[in-house]
DNA sequence: TTGAAAGCGCTAACAT
DNA sequence: ATGTTAGCGCTTTCAA
């Protein structure tokens, strides 16, 4: 591999000094405008590429905002939270250093040792699951952001989905359409996503004067990694079996959905004619795939990506003139829903004016 | 953020000189035990972190592995690609970087310059569907390795899905089950994974002695992000109205198998009773939740990752002794059967010996 | 408007 | 077995 050519290759061919050389490319002060363009062009000429790593070690700065992510491989969230992340950070000019523990705590913290060696300048601790967090001691020593996650005592900018809202968008278009006995599929296990959803369902109905019914909440326990398909079918199908007929039922997540048409199947009920249903989480390769196409809220992983990595860049070096903004943490993003065909517009029996 | 020490702050607390320190951490050559342990000691307690920037200005060595994707966000096998990868630096005391061009050349092309600014070691360039490429002419400066890509000129070290295998991974499942009338669903576009499979498909039938029949190639023609499903779908189901029936199928991928699961149905055709399907890609939020559970082949994308990583690393670092060994290109990495339970024993009708 | 000199934190030669 | 010295490629005073 060739050798590299680095700036005081450019200046001896342009007969400058380093320093002169370092101030062309980097846009600092006053100079002459004619050097400048010499010295650009003779600088690509050449083929030069900068050193990041002396300039690093040079200015304290690495340029590098470390992202730790608890998994990537079995959700398509961890693309999207590092998608968005990504793109701010190429808008910021930062590189994204991506690690990921699988949930091994040990490797979490050797990981982070690693970022910190590399000396990041700031770290985005993201969860692919929403949930309240014990931050490793040692980010105390780096600015670091939150991701689907939040600490007790707000200590870091954090940034979750705005669970209630989710709840509120699902079970309204339901209500719009004119359903009124709408049934909730929901996990079992007490996250923030479970609370945070039913109490949005709760004032969802509230609001259009639909008393809020306990035995229309059906509950199905996970366990992690299990298929939850299966699991939110049989639920929902002994659901049915006990009589029950909701014309709409909004689902914790798009694989209890699924197993929702499942159950449905088995009972002849037609989707969306007998009934309509709702999702979260817009997992293309689930809500896109089956029949009817499956209408479901899709959670702000890009967004919150973006977010916190902007959040984080603002840490390290803040707007100029203004204080450091303190978000008030957590900051809750809101979520959208995405329509398809599995919500049909109810309508009720209604008695039909007799004829003569 | 307290001051960062350093080792100079060590050797000041040790009564050391830097170079000691640095010897003692890095295990290098011969020194006194008793002051390795000491130094050692002081370095944790004074909570001594490593500098890896100003390390590899010194060294010339980042230990940083660049990892170029063409996209991450949509399919899950970034994610094993990326974990595979992961690991393999981590063994080998490396670094990952992860950056992703979501398939634009102009985003590429300034991700790999970052990389290169860097000074990452080695580069592991990825696609996440099997194709030839045109390898950026910058990557000739530095060692670089293919995942599930070819160059022409087999210039740089490949590793691809061994797509015939593949292939006659089902094939011979569904012939040991019995089956002998087997179709294949698969893509229009002319790719080495559809040629591969196909000529896969063929040569399990030789060897089997079946005849190959080409009405039961069933061809489906999908646009990039389309929902595959529905076009498989659609596909299978007229493949059916012109009456053929086979016992059995091999599917190019999940998505295609669960058109076939939606067409069947629409035929009265049960699975895996009257027809057995088998997919490609082991996609665990398809195959696992379908009912019944699909019986595919998954993709090796964990240890191309991993090969990739290892291979790159090797050539930054070759062996000790022996010569870079150069793998022939592409190496064909295996693929693994993973069974659930949509193939079924196929019993023949055989007449049935008359009773007196 | 330009340049000389110093130094970021570490490691590798080369003494001792 | 340990220390001295020099320098990786760049940026930043500071001086000319």
């Amino acid at each position: 591999m060739a050798k590299r050519i680095g700036i005081s290759d450019v200046a001896l061919a342009a007969g400058v000094s380093a320093t002169t050389v370092s101030h062309a490319l980097s846009g600092q002060g006053q100079m002459n405008p004619q050097t400048r363009l010499r010295v650009e062009r003779i600088a690509t000429e050449l083929g030069y590429a900068p050193n990041r790593i002396a300039s690093a070690l040079r200015r304290q700065r690495s340029g590098i905002i470390g992202f730790v992510s608890d998994e990537i491989a079995t959700t398509p969230f961890a693309g999207q939270l590092v998608l968005g992340a990504q793109h701010a950070a190429a808008a910021r000019g930062f590189l994204l250093m991506v690690v990921n523990s699988n949930r091994d705590v040990l490797v979490e913290r050797s990981q982070i040792n690693a970022l910190l060696a590399q000396q990041v300048d700031a770290i985005v601790y993201a969860k692919m699951f929403h949930n309240e967090v014990d931050v490793p001691g040692i980010l105390h020593q780096v600015p670091t952001v939150l991701v689907d996650a939040y600490d007790r005592l707000a200590h870091f900018p954090a940034v979750v989905p705005d669970e209630e809202q989710i709840a509120e968008s699902a079970t309204e278009l339901l209500i719009a359409s004119g359903h009124r006995r709408i049934a909730h599929l929901t996990i079992e296990e007490d996250t923030p996503a479970k609370t945070g959803r039913l109490r949005g369902y709760r004032r969802s109905l509230e609001r259009a004067g639909i008393a809020f019914d306990p035995s229309l909440v059906v509950t199905a326990h996970v366990e992690r990694g299990a298929a939850a398909t299966g699991i939110a079918r049989v639920a929902f199908a002994s659901f049915l079996e006990s009589g029950k007929r909701p014309s709409g039922v909004f689902c914790f997540n798009d694989q209890f959905a699924m197993g929702v048409y499942q159950a449905a199947a088995l009972f002849d009920i037609r989707i969306p004619h007998d009934l309509s249903v709702v999702g979260v989480d817009n997992l293309e390769i689930i809500a896109a795939n089956i029949t009817p196409g499956l209408t479901t809220v899709a959670l702000p992983h890009y967004e919150m990506g973006r977010w916190a990595v902007e959040t984080a860049a603002g840490l390290v070096s803040p707007v100029s003139g203004g204080e450091t903004p303190v978000p008030p943490s957590p900051k809750r993003m809101s979520c959208y829903l995405v329509e398809r065909e599995s919500v049909a517009v109810h309508a009720p029996i209604v008695a039909r004016p007799r004829r003569a």
